[in-house]
DNA sequence: CATGAATGAGAATTCATTCAT
DNA sequence: TATGAATGAATTCTCATTCAT
């Protein structure tokens, strides 16, 4: 009935301040690796206040995540926005395939991806729902793309799902798997080099499902 | 001088076992969900031992990373036994596909994958060393064969590297991928998605690189 | 000037909310495993309430238990009420020592028992308190009674506080005792029990003091 | 296979201390009010060494009483020694009453009790265990003598278990129950009165179960 | 040399109590 | 006046590492 219940009350403010702060710490320092003394005076909050938020670690970074996954399922994807009615599909797909390479490859999306893998046995659900609404959303959307192509004579996609993963790991993998072993600094691509990873995924792709 | 300078000596014996003790543990619970005394406990030694030969935790993994890292390479990777002289192509593609993917999805080495990803910031060097030592290992193999294979006609490939990346990753990144977001048990492949996803890989690159 | 000053008033009422929260945590958890927040929750009001009515966690415990003492005192004790002028000795005791044994079983005296002897080094006061206004009040008018009933002829009692306790405690001591060191719920009595044990008293204590 | 495996040897020495500190500190200040750090500063060994021989609190504080029951239990009970072959009965069994009021009336036993009473709500198998190592056992051995007695003509005792009850309450009622509520050094008795004591239970006991 | 013990610190969590709004 | 936040310390437990026997 107050202000405090509010989006912008006190209270919420406190507990953004708490989120943002475990997230530059867990993204940093990984799980172990933070201290909850450490966000509390990040946030500049109280330990105590820390606690009424958020009843442990655990939770405090179950949270985190989730709330960051839910923001990105929230925003409309990049991808979803238009579907390409296409004249020119290569054309069409490097623009789509840039896009998504350079949606991925950005450092805190990156360090959230090691952090992850690297707690996935600690915390499968997290691993399990990044997963779902990362990666296999991309797929779906892909598959559905394809789909469509192919109905028009487009492309020739027997199988959606697998065209659509494939398309994906092929934009993706050779930059995405060597920035999880380097460190991020050194993993962010120029233009060139993200224009060229896509382009190329983009041509083998079309040799295969191209029409 | 003494038994313990040779290869089967106590020291070396013991050695052994503080190695074997932390990759289990380090593998199952993460770097910093291991101690030194449950490492000393499982190799049945006293922690003066361990200490005697790692002289800390870091260096301890570390050892035991680059260990595994050069037990890789010396041995003679699958790939490299036998460089394909081949009269079908698309059939021996598959045999290697088939065989690097059984390879690189064991549950060991996804462990390790994944333990590599998510301490990739604390031991920058190991990620990278490991990263060498494997994939870009693979990719070096594949680049010379396919060089190979271009000369022989049997192939068009302009950039061996890439080629060979994307050979890789389109045999590997489906399952892989899956499996550092899912827990091991329920990543390990079926001998019918094995043989599938290296099939539709083999045929997605005949289709962009086939002569 | 306020109604707050009246027994009904909110303040009144609050402060009612609070001891009852006490209470009934205290009993449940202990002195050392209740908090004031647990306390201030269960109350529904502000930790700032509970410290404004009782200024620490001591003094509220102090004033909880003094407050309940003064109720038993307060109210007229069930055995008060008629001296026992007997036609049927035997059978009026028995009845007497069934109604007394069923006072004390009860399962928030018995808690309070637990609590109180257990807090009893630190709470020195509240123990005396305790045993004066409940044991002890109780020896006083069994002796009273005794004392009257010797001078009636019916009982022979030289040392009427001694017999009074030798009564009370053959009464009370089997169950209360076993129930001292057993969960409440295994504790309570069934009629069957509380007859036997009540009535068994009543045969020695006649048997010793009978005329 | 070393001295350090046999009673005296350092470790059994340094568990012994860490024993001894924690019974001194939980008989004094009970189980919430005493801390492992105090524990383990009063026993000399560090924290370290605490938890290695005791898993955590609970488990120290239950093993001690466990420990301490089984002494009372090895130990040959004062009472079991002998069974009075008596040619006087009131006083075998007055000599029998004030030997038992002692042993219990003892300063360590009765903060042992206290402690048990207040934690029997979080400890159950602890507060039984007591009860059944020192009451019952007291009951049975009661129950023994007094059968044997009825059988040789010296009692008339048609219940056993019954009347130890009754004899050991009416032995230890009256002091011990206050002991329970008022500081031990107030609750130690002389020489009088747990003569007084033990003599005046002993006829009304025999008043109810002579012969 | 190898075992138990010690050190010294740090982490998670909780609490009683007080401040500020 | 009442609520959330802050304080500041305590407590349980763990750890990496070193000493002493």
């Amino acid at each position: 009935m107050e202000a405090a219940h509010e989006d912008g009350g006190r209270t919420a403010r406190k507990r953004r301040a708490i989120i943002d702060a475990a997230r530059t710490l867990f993204l940093q320092h990984g799980y172990a690796g933070t201290s909850m003394d450490d966000i509390a005076a990040l946030a500049a909050v109280s330990k105590q206040t820390v606690y009424k938020h958020f009843a442990d670690k655990q939770r405090l970074f179950t949270e985190l995540i989730t709330f960051d996954i839910a923001q990105v399922k929230g925003s409309s994807h990049p991808l979803v926005t238009e579907m390409p009615y296409t004249e020119d599909l290569e054309r069409d797909l490097r623009i789509y395939a840039r896009r998504h390479l350079a949606d991925v490859m950005q450092a805190p999306l990156l360090q959230m991806r090691r952090i992850l893998i690297g707690e996935a046995d600690r915390f499968p659900e997290l691993a399990r729902a990044w997963y779902a609404s990362g990666p296999e959303r991309g797929f779906a959307i892909f598959a559905g793309w394809f789909e469509a192509l192919d109905r028009r004579g487009l492309l020739r996609v027997a199988d959606p799902m697998l065209a659509a993963q494939h398309f994906n790991w092929l934009v993706l993998s050779i930059p995405l798997n060597k920035a999880m072993a380097y460190p991020i600094k050194e993993s962010l691509l120029s233009e060139r080099e993200l224009e060229f990873y896509a382009d190329e995924a983009v041509r083998v792709f079309l040799a295969a499902y191209g029409a």
